[in-house]
DNA sequence: CCCTCCATTGTGACACTGTCAAAATGACCC
DNA sequence: GGGTCATTTTGACAGTGTCACAATGGAGGG
């Protein structure tokens, strides 16, 4: 009768995803600091002192949802890449998907980026972590590879300058930075996306044009 | 004899002060999880609930901190424009002062924006934090104007990709995010430094260039 | 079928934290 | 010089993370 339910394939409960979905939900509700394990553990049902053991550590337990967070945003981005047949486009559906994740899913993005909340060393974490920005990167080289631009040159800092400019809208419109943008929710969401589209937009002959062409 | 000592010109010492001294340095230690009102009370040689009767609270602390901080990066950033006569070197020289000041104090800059651990409604903060941005905006706007490009073409999304830019790179530099960058912190201070400049130059184009001329 | 082993989960204990109320301190002003 | 009041201390309490140790129950062998 145990297997039936589908649920408890080891000794009590899929303990595991029902501690990281208990996460997700409290962090959307109150934020990060006041996020504890025991609170975690009462509304995942067991008993306070369970995440502690099966994540060995608080730092644990945040490491394995800041990398389900990373493969969440990897796949959200592959498939909005492939949406797009067009390369240029593809990118911009990167960079507009890179920010509807922090915008929708903050309670992820936000630890994603807590280097000192995290174990940097944690391989799974780190590979997760490596995926997504291989898909970053990619989208801005294929870019310039189908407009037959040099690939090579500068390219690591055109791809950092990509990437530092969606993180950082999001990150600033994220931390009330940005003002103008809406009040509720909702409207901030809107009008963050529409801002962010145009702010990205501007970063294209800065990323597509070759300055060796011309002189 | 009291006031000889230029200290206690209240009851107790100029507690204020060294309580922000001591944020300072225990999160130039420690990062900002582990920080504690009891140790900053500690280290600044006061009873353990000194720091909460005199911000009121936590937060209370950490906003003032903050502000201190916002007065510091607006100061460094005007200070280093002024250093330059041309509009565009001054800005390039904001940027590069944004991305100094995160790398050298990121006690002040990580907590800057953390929107969830300060007041937002704090008057002082809110002043100190409208002046930084101010001086990001107009080193952008001043340099558009110099070089007699229209003024208002999306100036918004202009200022806002300046800074989405250089807070981006900083905070992915800080927080581990960007790889290849040197071991040892001397070593990544000096080529985060290196490698913003890069990123931050590929942004001329989009910044100071203005497709109605063209087209 | 039972029994042992051991990973998985629960309990107890400890030092530490932030915040509240109440007490104590000492500077300032009349 | 004495009262007033902001400033600081002390006491208390509910929570927290992490440690060592106890209990649980499924898996595998006889």
């Amino acid at each position: 009768m145990p297997p039936i339910t589908q649920k408890k394939p080891y000794h009590h409960g899929d303990l595991r995803p029902a501690l990281l979905r208990a996460v997700k939900e409290l962090l959307a509700e109150q934020g990060i600091e006041s996020l504890s394990l025991r609170e975690c553990a009462r509304r995942a049902g067991v008993s306070w002192s369970a995440p502690g053991h099966h994540f060995g550590d608080k730092t644990g337990m945040l490491t394995a949802f800041a990398t389900e967070g990373y493969v969440a945003l990897t796949s959200l981005l592959q498939k909005r890449s492939r949406q797009q047949s067009e390369a240029r486009k593809a990118a911009a559906a990167v960079g507009t998907a890179y920010l509807e994740f922090a915008l929708k899913q903050p309670e992820y993005f936000r630890l994603m980026f807590r280097a000192e909340l995290l174990n940097q060393t944690d391989d799974a974490y780190k590979a997760a972590r490596a995926s997504a920005s291989g898909v970053l990167e990619s989208s801005v080289r294929l870019c310039r590879q189908a407009e037959g631009l040099t690939d090579d040159f500068q390219s690591r800092e055109r791809c950092l300058l990509a990437w530092s400019a969606v993180h950082g809208f999001a990150t600033l419109l994220l931390e009330g930075a940005i003002r103008d943008v809406g009040r509720t929710p909702k409207a901030r969401l809107k009008r963050g996306m529409e801002l962010g589209q145009q702010v990205l937009r501007l970063l294209g002959p800065a990323l597509f044009s070759d300055p060796h062409k011309r002189q």
